[in-house]
DNA sequence: TTTAATTTGTTAATTTTTAAACAAAACCTT
DNA sequence: AAGGTTTTGTTTAAAAATTAACAAATTAAA
């Protein structure tokens, strides 16, 4: 289970860069936490748990909560991606240009399709069952699995045979790993129903309150 | 803020439907929790929250489970759900199939480009100007935002604008929004970012159990 | 019919996460 | 230089989420 002061610092980080980008050298714990919708005092508190120092009354300096951050997240060398299925959303993500800006990069595509291999030419796509071969010699540790929900599982299985590690999922199944595996789960559909609970939950609540008025 | 045990119910239900599906009429706590990966406690505690019941010793019977939770889901009625961005992930999205069986349906595209217009002929392409027009002639009230970052907070602006209540949100911003409208992000980077950390970490935790048993 | 086994559901305890409080440091003003 | 203001960072408190514990119910077996 990843914890939340971590997806946090990812977040600070972006929001750093941003403000940097823009010309800032030092940043409130105030002005993070505004930006990224938490209070300040949790900023404080995460900075606080790394060992992310700031002046008092002056706030922190950007470039040092950077450095230290980049140390934290490992972002001094590029992390190798590798990507099962190149389907709808496989293509979507060898489209994307925002990975190599975080230090990510896809390096290598799979998929069973023959129809699939070595068409996207931004990347390289092998058979799948190319797929232990080439995650060992890239040495690659994080994929992501792109595929139809009836073989995610076989597919994580290949993947952490090989020795991944890390693994984003967008199949509609909770795959099982070993422990030391972990797994982060992307479902559109998960988060919509959720949006379509809350959206009728407020609506039901206004109703309520509507009603609770006409009484009076 | 979404909360967990609403996120947990919605993945039951998947789980549920996969079981009625191979032919189970009745099923445990215990299968449940196994299945997506939580204590069956967790689970009795969920269904007790939403006053889901069982019988002891019997466990739950599927079916009943499944119409409660729909129920509480709003599942009883297809909900719309508007696009803006028909880029990569759009076009993915448009051509996901999965929508319907979960009882939710893309109605309508919106995108400034007009090559983008009209030429997926899955769903209805608009200029993104006829979106605030189309959202309440539709009645949707959910959102998938799958534009640009720089224009992602206007085009958020102008979905709330038009009566949207919850976003499904790709870009790598985080929208402001008034407190009765959902936002739920959903982050590539970010993920992957928060699973280098993890593999990193594992794999320095074994490094230095390596070392302690060398001193030993 | 009685006993044993099993599973729920509620209550209590624990852990994790978030928020509040406030002293200490740094800076600014006078 | 003194006093006031601001902002950090730590400590304490509160809230939320998870886990544990166990009584009550139900079924199966003896
Ligand atoms: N497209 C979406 O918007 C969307 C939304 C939600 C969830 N998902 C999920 O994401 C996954 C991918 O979706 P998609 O729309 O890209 O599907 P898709 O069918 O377009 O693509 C799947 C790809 O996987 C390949 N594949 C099949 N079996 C394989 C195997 N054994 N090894 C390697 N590759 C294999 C196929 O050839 C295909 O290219 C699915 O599990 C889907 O349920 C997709
Ligand atoms: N593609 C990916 O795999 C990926 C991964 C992570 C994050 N994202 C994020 O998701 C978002 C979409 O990514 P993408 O790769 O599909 O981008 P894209 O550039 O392929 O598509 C963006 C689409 O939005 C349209 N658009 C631009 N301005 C618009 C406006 N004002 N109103 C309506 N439409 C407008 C463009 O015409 C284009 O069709 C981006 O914010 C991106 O950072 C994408």
């Amino acid at each position: 289970m990843i914890k939340k002061n971590i997806q946090r610092i990812i977040q600070y980080r972006m929001c750093l860069l941003k403000f940097q980008n823009l010309g800032f050298e030092r940043i409130f714990s105030y002005t993070l936490a505004q930006e990224i919708g938490v209070s300040p005092e949790q900023v404080r508190k995460d900075f606080s748990q790394f060992n992310l120092r700031g002046n008092k009354k002056a706030g922190y300096k950007i470039q040092d909560l950077l450095d230290k951050i980049n140390e934290l997240l490992h972002k001094e060398d590029i992390h190798k991606i590798i990507l099962a299925g190149l389907g709808n959303i496989g293509k979507a993500l060898v489209q994307y240009k925002g990975f190599i800006n975080r230090n990510m990069q896809l390096v290598a595509g799979f998929d069973i399709d023959p129809a699939k291999l070595k068409k996207n030419c931004r990347i390289p796509v092998f058979h799948i069952d190319d797929m232990p071969k080439v995650i060992r010699e890239e040495k690659a540790r994080i994929g992501i699995l792109a595929v139809p929900e009836q073989v995610a599982q076989e597919v994580c299985n290949q993947m952490v045979e090989a020795g991944i590690k890390g693994i984003l999922n967008f199949a509609p199944v909770m795959l099982k790993t070993p422990e030391d595996v972990t797994v982060q789960n992307i479902s559109v559909c998960n988060e919509l129903e959720a949006l379509i609970y809350m959206s009728e939950k407020t609506t039901d609540k206004k109703e309520k309150e509507k009603k609770g008025k006409k009484r009076k």
